[in-house]
DNA sequence: CCATGACGATGACATTTGTCACGACTGTCG
DNA sequence: CGACAGTCGTGACAAATGTCATCGTCATGG
């Protein structure tokens, strides 16, 4: 199988590059570390185009949500297979209707080389986190539009910080002159739009996020 | 004030010429990313030494212990702050013993200029969690060796690392095949000797750590 | 042999964390 | 104006987490 990667981290790059090649599970065409560069190459070569294309969405410039639009939009049958930091609701609902074969969460890379052999066999796959941030039934009301709060609110961000820094609520309340009820409400509202189980999970993730 | 950093990370080295120079703290002299060649120059030219030198522990060959052991043995009045990732019991008994002048944790950025100051005018200086640490009693019985288990065992590590996943007691108990009550009793030990204060600090350390 | 330390387990306990259901205030936008 | 989102607060509750004391096995080394 042939696949490329687009990170805008050289380290996610490479080791991802190590994960699938060591693993057998595919060879690498090239590597991208922006969304301009990656459409750019995939049009290149027609006649040799990477079957799954891993792609993160948080880039400088053109985005991989972007970028996957303009690919779809020529090549229909282009595999796409998110692979990112945060389970945001926004995103995962913007992935999957553009098109997407599937949204992976960088928390388990592991899951890489599999997910790609399944979505080679047809399938979409999703992170076991990624799921769960779905409600299942008919998303009503609200249309098409998605405005959802990409991302955090600066008072979140303000919040996830020390949580990544590893402070407990109390110490969180007492820094932010906030009440211990009310971090543990933003915390959870936190954990709810970014679809994870508890505060280590978005330590560890902001911290990969905030290394770029 | 003059300073020199020295961290086998460029990542941390850079970030921390910033913030002290940046805040106007200190001018940076040079910056080495292992213990050999700090020692060799802060010994270069002993009319331009630095203040006080910010020294990692934890780095390839000769790690930071062993540089301050050397530049101590010939400058007993160099001015050592030890900048390093885990608050580990033994790490803090050789470092204080060798007469360091501070022993901070990674974590908290900010008190690293205030910390130099401090250390300029001729206090110690240990981070808020770094004291926890030590009982402070007089540490009777176990004279002066401390060959207490710098770092941690495999088991231990394999747990930290799934903590630094995100993982909870629950997940991780199952994927070792140990019983949920066993990974509690191991992350409370690993976090006693790391000197911290909860799995969160854990993760975010250990990721540190592995990142290199 | 015996001390030691790594490893695993249990049960009890206190604390922290995460959720939920509320109410309230603010500023913005159509 | 009303709808709405972001902010902050409370109280209650369930679940997860961390600590302790205590026990047993096993391997290793003096």
């Amino acid at each position: 199988m042939k696949t490329a990667i687009v990170d805008d981290d050289p380290i996610v790059c490479s080791s991802l590059s190590t994960i699938v090649t060591a693993s057998g599970t595919a060879e690498v065409l090239w590597t991208a570390d922006n969304g301009d560069d990656a459409v750019r190459l995939y049009e290149q070569d027609p006649a040799n185009r990477p079957d799954v294309l891993l792609l993160d969405i948080q880039m400088p410039g053109t985005d991989g949500l972007e970028a996957a639009r303009r690919i779809l939009q020529r090549d229909k049958a282009a595999r796409i297979l998110f692979l990112t930091t945060f389970a945001d609701k926004s995103y995962i609902a913007q992935a999957l209707s553009l098109g997407a074969k599937g949204y992976l969460i960088k928390q388990d890379v592991k899951s890489v080389a599999p997910a790609m052999l399944a979505v080679m066999a047809g399938q979409v796959v999703l992170g076991s986190r990624v799921l769960d941030t779905l409600q299942l039934p008919g998303n009503e009301a609200q249309s098409g539009r998605q405005q959802l709060s990409v991302a955090l609110s600066e008072r979140e961000r303000d919040i996830a910080e020390l949580v990544s820094q590893g402070l407990d609520n109390r110490d969180i309340a007492h820094q932010l002159f906030l009440s211990e009820g009310t971090v543990r409400n933003r915390i959870s509202g936190i954990l709810d739009k970014l679809g994870m189980a508890n505060r280590t999970q978005l330590a560890v993730a902001w911290i990969d996020a905030q290394r770029r």
